[in-house]
DNA sequence: GAAAAAATGTGAGCGGTGCTCTTGCTTTCG
DNA sequence: CGAAAGCAAGAGCACCGCTCACATTTTTTC
């Protein structure tokens, strides 16, 4: 509308060095204010109400719009769940990874164990989060594989880049250990080995199954204390961390061995 | 009430040969022919469509009667979940005891792996059913722990039962195995031994965690296939029978140690 | 057997949901 | 400036859980 700014009428693209949203028309602003909000408030109601409580009606009030008028900003409620499950897959990917950071990449052990306990702290402050990308799939809705994909994944890449550590240090626990039958890891994740996730790594099906009952172990256990399956338990974390022990115990052969 | 009673699977209950229902009147029969009818259905629409999109009124309409109609029977949705998870507790509990009391009492192996395969064939027959006690609760909803608590237990009692004879066998896996350090397992679990559920064992803190690890570990095998949290694998029941080995090793030496 | 009581079926109705469509209005762009 | 696109607002549809008043039927009680 202010034809006083040239550059209003240009490409509004993107690649502004400063103060982006001011190039950009009062539509345009708005809109990304608007969408912004709608997530904030979208993530209020999923924290206080969990994820089949959440209702477009209910954030169009709590935003002082019309119940229709969300639509102008959301496909539908299945469009605003799955964007509330890709932000869950990335804080829960940050908050991973920004712990796993902190520790010397050389312990291994410790590597295993931030990643375990990031991940049971951030289960704990978000349970709602949790159970939306860990818990049961809401039913008649499958999230879009190319938008969680990614995100999905990336706790996984940082385990496996672990992972690949762990064999490359000669530390990889004893298969006969879990009792692992080559030919059985063979045809059960074999061909998971194909994917872009494992070509930098040089790990085999006994080592990716070996990964993946510490894995089991270790989300099971966040799953059980979160969806608290096994009732009041006296001292979670005491448990977690014997569990986490017990998950590392998987990959990870003791100094002493 | 009979907990293995095949008939609360959902078929509909007609008269047995001794008729016990002609001795009620017309009403009670009634009463009892109406409230299966309702279980029934419900159990359809929770495997076509899940738990969250279960209706009253659809199963009333389904059984020919008004909306309204159903409050008669069930007092409320919530109530019809709850005898629904009872149900399906039962269910499993009765699938995996009968799985268990095929094998040898003296193969413990034999046995912890034949509840684990009962467990994963149950959940895949019905993944719905498995979604609805041990998936993300229902929001706004908790299961009454006084009707929930016995069956929700049952799986669990006959697993003690069985740590407990691998303690007596003396095949009880070596706790360092999983790393496990006493101190911590007994301030982790050590207030769960007062439960009446092992009084009739011998077991400690350290047994239990063991035991812990391992349900923790093969219920994280079930769920991820399930739920499918690791996308498409390629030989699913391959990579269980890896998971269920090492769930196995968790509390049973094998037999050259 | 008649009357009272309890259980059951019926329909209207309340407030809530997701979602669609039409109607105007405002901003943006050619 | 005018057309096009984006937007707010409201009405409306079909569904949901649930309540209530009312008529009917069965059971119990006198």
């Amino acid at each position: 509308m202010d034809p006083l700014d040239p550059t209003s009428t240009g490409a509004p693209a993107d690649a502004p060095a400063d103060t982006p949203a001011a190039q950009l028309g009062k539509r345009a602003r708005n809109r990304l204010a608007v969408e912004a909000d709608i997530l904030r408030v979208a993530r209020e109601h999923l924290a206080t109400d969990g994820a089949a409580a959440l209702s477009l009606r209910a954030v169009a009030r709590d935003l002082g719009m019309v119940s229709s008028g969300i639509y102008r900003y959301v496909e539908s409620r299945d469009e605003l769940l799955t964007r509330l499950i890709v932000d869950s897959y990335w804080s829960l990917a940050a908050a991973v990874r920004s712990a796993h950071d902190t520790v010397p990449p050389d312990d291994l052990e410790a590597r295993w164990d931030s990643v375990g306990r990031a991940l049971r702290a951030w289960a704990i402050n978000r349970p709602h989060d949790f159970a939306l990308i860990y818990g049961s799939p809401v039913p008649d809705y499958e999230a879009p594989s190319e938008r969680t994909e990614e995100p999905g994944t990336a706790v996984l890449v940082l385990l496996v880049a672990l992972l690949d550590d762990v064999r490359a240090a000669g530390r990889l626990a004893d298969p006969r250990w879990l009792g692992l039958v080559p030919a059985r890891a063979e045809t059960g994740v074999g061909a998971m080995l194909e994917s872009p996730m494992f070509a930098a790594t040089r790990l085999d099906a006994v080592d990716l199954t070996q990964g993946l009952a510490a894995w089991t172990l270790l989300l099971g256990a966040v799953t059980s204390e979160i969806f608290a399956q096994l009732g009041p338990v006296p001292d979670g974390e005491a448990l977690f961390e014997c569990l986490l022990a017990a998950s590392r115990r998987c990959v990870i052969a003791p100094v002493g061995d």
